[in-house]
DNA sequence: CATCAGGGTTCACAGCTACGAAACAGATCG
DNA sequence: CGATCTGTTTCGTAGCTGTGAACCCTGATG
């Protein structure tokens, strides 16, 4: 979204607010803005072309990364996160639930064993074969379940180098992982 | 810090590795790299000093934003630095924690042997042996405990001169490449 | 000059615990 | 009845921790 700065100013703060990116053209021999977030830049005009699509670009793909951070799920046991989602079955809901709350935190045992079991504690082993089988589900989303030993557990974005193409790697068969509308990104060429 | 574009690109590929705030100063008629990093940022020459000014104060409030300038330990034994983490086992916890609380200043063996094991204390060398594993596991995070010989032991983060730069030829795109510890060795002189 | 001692680093090893993974059995639900 | 969900058991492995010993550097000593 492109701003004229210092004239378009306001439209400047309304974008800030809603963390929508912005590119603002500074006329010339105006002072560039200060305090810019990561979701803004701005470029001093005239300038050519290549240098402002460069710009643009490089707006694009870090508001991407700024905006699919954070995964969610639903009274219904729905995940979702980026582009993807997976229905759970309860314990693992709850299970799931307890690990979003807490995004990118560690999430002690026995935090997970009362948020699960509210009531009655089962077995000692049962929370790590449900996180076992949680983690399969969510590895297709590109969320990991880091173990911190002895302590407890961790949900993240699953480390990867960039180019990462979830869709069609091998998918056994009745694979259960829906992906929502807009799956494709990168390569904005043009 | 600042570096050429497209001169130095080596430079910036070792700045981009490890998570240090970047400016490139394009040079004229050169195409602008492409960014995705929020820790880079570019300007094409000639610019105004203001102009470039601005970019480095920019950068540096991102950098604020998107990492730990101080290491950080929670109670679950996590130590954040930079962009990344470890999870580090109870002893080697209390031994950073210990390290971390005076960061950049010298800490005794002693302080340290009673912040890990405020009871009995074991063998002599254990204090040396878990020194040399936090080491290791502090390392990729961009830290360092140099040695105070008959002093004590001090957390630093890992700065390595700028003539120095040890193997690191073309590096095929998305590897990993891990420094030796070896490469930093200065005279404590003291 | 050779040797030695103190301090520090690194390795290999052994006991122990926690976690991962698979396989199984009851429960639930269509 | 078949499929899925859930809890249990079991076993293998990887990680944590302390110990001992080899090695290296530096400064002191005979």
């Amino acid at each position: 979204m492109l701003v004229r700065w210092p004239n378009e100013a306001e439209q400047r703060k309304r974008l800030a607010e809603r963390h929508i990116p912005r590119l603002l053209l500074v006329d010339d021999g105006i002072p560039p803005p200060e305090s810019l977030d990561c979701l803004e830049d701005w470029i001093r005009l005239p300038a050519p072309e290549s240098d402002v699509r460069a710009r643009i670009d490089a707006l694009r793909i870090r508001s991407r990364a700024h905006l699919r951070t954070v995964p969610e799920i639903d009274a219904h046991g729905v995940l979702r996160f980026g582009s993807s989602w997976v229905s759970l079955p309860p314990v693992e809901a709850r299970l799931a639930d307890a690990l979003v709350v807490r995004f990118g935190a560690v999430v002690g045992r026995d935090t997970l064993r009362r948020s699960v079991w509210p009531g009655t504690a089962p077995g000692r082993n049962v929370l790590d074969v449900h996180v076992l089988r949680l983690r399969r589900r969510l590895a297709p989303l590109g969320l990991a379940i880091r173990t911190v030993r002895s302590r407890g557990y961790m949900l993240e974005r699953a480390e990867q180098p960039e180019g990462m193409v979830p869709v069609l790697s091998e998918t056994p068969a009745g694979d259960e992982v829906h992906l929502d509308d807009e799956v494709l990104e990168a390569a904005p060429a043009s």
